[in-house]
DNA sequence: TTCTCTACTGTGAACGCTCACAGAAGCATG
DNA sequence: CATGCTTCTGTGAGCGTTCACAGTAGAGAA
């Protein structure tokens, strides 16, 4: 490490500089950079030292101008603001997915669509090739975004199963239905009987998915489907709360509930509190997703762990994958049961 | 719009082509692009439509390799990664501050820097000239990462009074003192007697004028400063409700409690609450931050309301002034007490 | 007229890198 | 010895911009 990191605002140096310095050319430090193949040990390790000495790093314009690459991705959300406020699972994808980019150098360039005009130029800005590729997270199916930019061309994976579109979309998901069939077989293992569930809007896949469960095991354990027990949110803690007291007024029998996101499960055991329901007690509850909101509530929600930390760097993977040529993929990932106190 | 966005992945239109189809020069183009200053309005119109009829868009990179300026910028969160998981003001703050980059056109990289070694890799990426500037979060004073960036003439803004500095460092904040008094203010005008506080981390300067903005009413209103009536926590919510038990344990008769976030307010209502005091019949809770965490506590929360959009459009500006140049420069804004119903 | 000034325009030269190609060296094979 | 193959290296070209500079044209002043 030379004074000029230190120092002053000086020219940085340059791949020719490195190559001077090691009595090499630039393309043999060039070759080094980019992998190292067709180098001599020797060579390699003269560029090595000139490159540590010189404080050396490359220029990331110059390189994309030729490979036309731009070597950094979009994290794309296409979710009104209050769903990104309230709801930390977007944090803990957001977290997985900017580790998982950093591995391989890749900076993420984070993309909020809350509104239409913002969607509008933030499609312009990527299909102008600003980002090799995208990491979608939109909850909602028939999502023109994911359409258009497929349609474009550009390398493209969903968190989650995007439904209802033409062209093939890589998508990585944690398996919905077995997750809600193990929640809901281990709400009748605890010996309840009439088991409510609050579901997430029924345009998502996960939505879907994780009703199909439920009604799935209550079949497989001879329970009548009663249509009481269920009712639909939109995973904001309020709808969860709403839809309990709904849930409540309908069958006031249930003791137990399965609802479709932890958040959603926050407002639901607020709704049961003050309905002076306890907790696991009389209504036991069970979420999903294990995000953070999950230990924040009171009591401790038992819940369905989707495995954010592979979901995000199966995201990386298959995007990468894709923009090094691969075709589009679809990743299932199993889920996991957590118990804790709401059960 | 010609064909060429829609169909396949075709060479991307040049500054070159749209030069020839409006019959001028590259110059005369890169000038338009430019803000326009000398040149014609008639050459201006016969760039504008050939720029719109051939689709074109200009390469970041290429104009970056020249200017030397990334056309970027990073937001930079040296935060455990709990605690980008638990507060939505991050988000809050994310979401304004990419709002008025945009408005720029201006990319936002997502930098978050929960160990050491990421915090390494990321300073190193930063002072390599990738991002033109950065905003920074990071509460806990002390933190080098300022210091480091600042010593190598990174445009820096941080978002709160970075304390301990010794190069300059510009700053977008909230008049926490002033928000402070505001909120003993208050409750000292519902008849209260005897205000608890809650405090942030004392080695935040948040912590610090929260603080000591709840001393400067109680000595204006001729009350004794009582250090049973306050802890401190860390601005998690789970250090709010230990915050509470040892609170009701050392002044079992305070009647109400100023709280330096709204995260940690939501733990202290749960404390009281199952200590079986009502808010805010028998204690009436004050929060600091008007996050999106206020309305989702129960009851909602009285709280100070941080400007939040101005506080990132101020970011934002302040950066860019420093970028174009200008000296590190500090804004504080003003805050405004939001009632609700804890008080 | 001639000169100067202003408003505008075109042109070559970078910027720092990668890529394709040409060539050199070493070694085995005919 | 020539020939081919593999491994390694250097070189020129070019990616798409902006920038500095050298113009040109027209208006006004001397």
């Amino acid at each position: 490490m030379t004074m000029n990191a230190a120092g002053g605002r000086r020219r940085p140096p340059t791949i020719h500089d490195v190559a001077r310095e090691a009595g090499v050319s630039r393309g043999t430090v060039s070759r080094v950079l980019n992998g190292g193949h067709y180098v001599s040990p020797a060579a390699q390790e003269a560029v090595n030292a000139a490159i540590r000495r010189t404080g050396y790093v490359v220029n990331r314009h110059a390189r994309s101008l030729i490979t036309g690459r731009s070597d950094s991705i979009g994290f794309l959300l296409t979710e009104p603001q209050e769903r990104f406020f309230e709801d930390p699972n977007f944090n803990v994808l957001l977290r997985g997915c900017t580790q998982a980019l950093a591995a391989h150098d890749i900076p993420l360039l984070l993309m909020l669509a809350g509104t239409e005009d913002e969607r509008r130029r933030i499609t312009r800005y990527i299909t102008a090739g600003h980002v090799d590729g995208v990491l979608l997270v939109s909850s909602h199916s028939g999502d023109p975004v994911a359409e258009q930019l497929r349609g474009a061309g550009v390398p493209l994976v969903a968190c989650g199963k995007p439904i209802g579109l033409a062209s093939k979309v890589s998508y990585v998901a944690a398996d919905d239905r077995d997750g809600a069939r193990d929640m809901v077989r281990h709400l009748l293992s605890l010996g309840r009987q009439r088991v409510g569930m609050v579901t997430g809007p029924l345009d998502t896949p996960g939505g879907v998915e994780r009703l199909a469960g439920y009604k799935e095991v209550l079949a497989d354990s001879g329970l009548e489907f009663d249509e009481r027990l269920v009712v639909s949110g939109d995973y904001s803690r309020a709808s969860g709360e709403a839809g309990a007291e709904r849930l409540l007024g309908q069958a006031p029998d249930l003791d137990a509930v399965f609802v479709a996101s932890d958040l959603m499960a926050q407002g639901v055991l607020a709704a049961l509190q003050r309905a002076g329901r306890r907790v696991p007690q009389d209504v036991a509850v069970g979420g999903f997703d294990d995000s953070p909101a999950a230990l924040g509530a009171v009591p401790e929600l038992t819940t369905i762990r989707q495995p954010w930390d592979r979901i995000s760097t199966e995201m990386v993977r298959v995007l990468l994958a894709q923009i090094g040529g691969e075709d589009p993929a679809a990743v299932i990932l199993p889920t996991e049961l957590v118990k804790r106190e709401s059960t």
